[in-house]
DNA sequence: TTACAATAATTGTATATACAAATGTATGTC
DNA sequence: GACATACATTTGTATATACAATTATTGTAA
């Protein structure tokens, strides 16, 4: 992936901002392969995410505030995406006993059921996106994103 | 910049998954500064890469496809984006002549005064972004990003 | 020259997201 | 117990984005 090619540009960039550039490319291209994969299952990334965390909980359910915390990409919509969660029967929600301000959200087995299959889908697109960087590579990138 | 106490997570994460999820956390980083010196503009990223691509065509119009092709986002929604700013007065639109399925934008007087200030304030949020980068590691991180 | 395909942009629709305001519940203080 | 305050979630609104369908114009082949 070249930025100077890909944005078409003759101009000579500053090199921080051509790793800002160069980074959002390579973010779609990363976005691009995921939602690819997701599409099929009808979900989007983040809603993806949450049944991940609703899986992670073993069980126990999880507060709308916890999914937010734990989420890659925050967002103040996290009701709207139990919402549609709900409505294709992957988790459920009631209010807490305890605390009547809060809600509990569980994994639903059809909901676990289907995550397996995302599962298989999203290691394909790893694959995919990470085919020409080795493990060591690998290990040179996490450190560098610490420094951010 | 710690992925598993971010997500906060117990778990082990594979080395691949880690690596796409600590690029998505970085990347929410930038995107959230980045927004943030460019809201006193009124104006978003996207808007923003409009009016550089137009400035970089030296007085030249530019019709929508060169905008969509060049744009790091790609989004297909270019007219609206460029509605925007045209109620902002900072570009106009005419039909091509030679062509009238096409149309011409060009950047106003008043769009290239903004997008000087805005190149200030993006020239602050690319050096608080990377403020604790090297050069080499920038270098190292653009060799890396060319693999993707 | 007409009919058909290709091109360029716009519009419609559904969903996603950001941010602020509103709702309902709990807690502490007098 | 009444009140103010804090908390947890939901709702409203505006904008952003993705994707498909539509409109308008041009090119071309019979």
């Amino acid at each position: 992936m070249n930025v100077e090619e890909t944005i078409q540009t003759e101009k000579k960039i500053p090199l921080e901002s051509r790793t800002i550039i160069h980074f959002m490319l390579v973010n779609n291209k990363i976005n691009e392969t995921i939602s690819g994969v997701l599409k099929p299952f009808d979900v989007s990334l983040q809603q993806f995410n949450v049944l991940r965390i609703l899986r992670g909980q073993n069980g126990k359910p999880a507060h709308l505030s916890t999914l937010n915390e734990r989420m890659v990409t925050k967002m103040s919509n996290t009701t709207r995406l139990v919402d549609k969660l709900i409505l294709k029967g992957y988790v459920n929600r009631i209010v807490c006993p305890s605390n009547r301000r809060k809600v509990e959200i569980n994994i639903t087995e059809e909901g676990d059921k289907v995550l397996k299959k995302m599962d298989v889908a999203m290691a394909i697109a790893e694959k995919a996106i990470l085919k020409n960087i080795s493990k060591k590579e690998l290990e040179q990138l996490n450190a560098l994103f610490n420094k951010f």
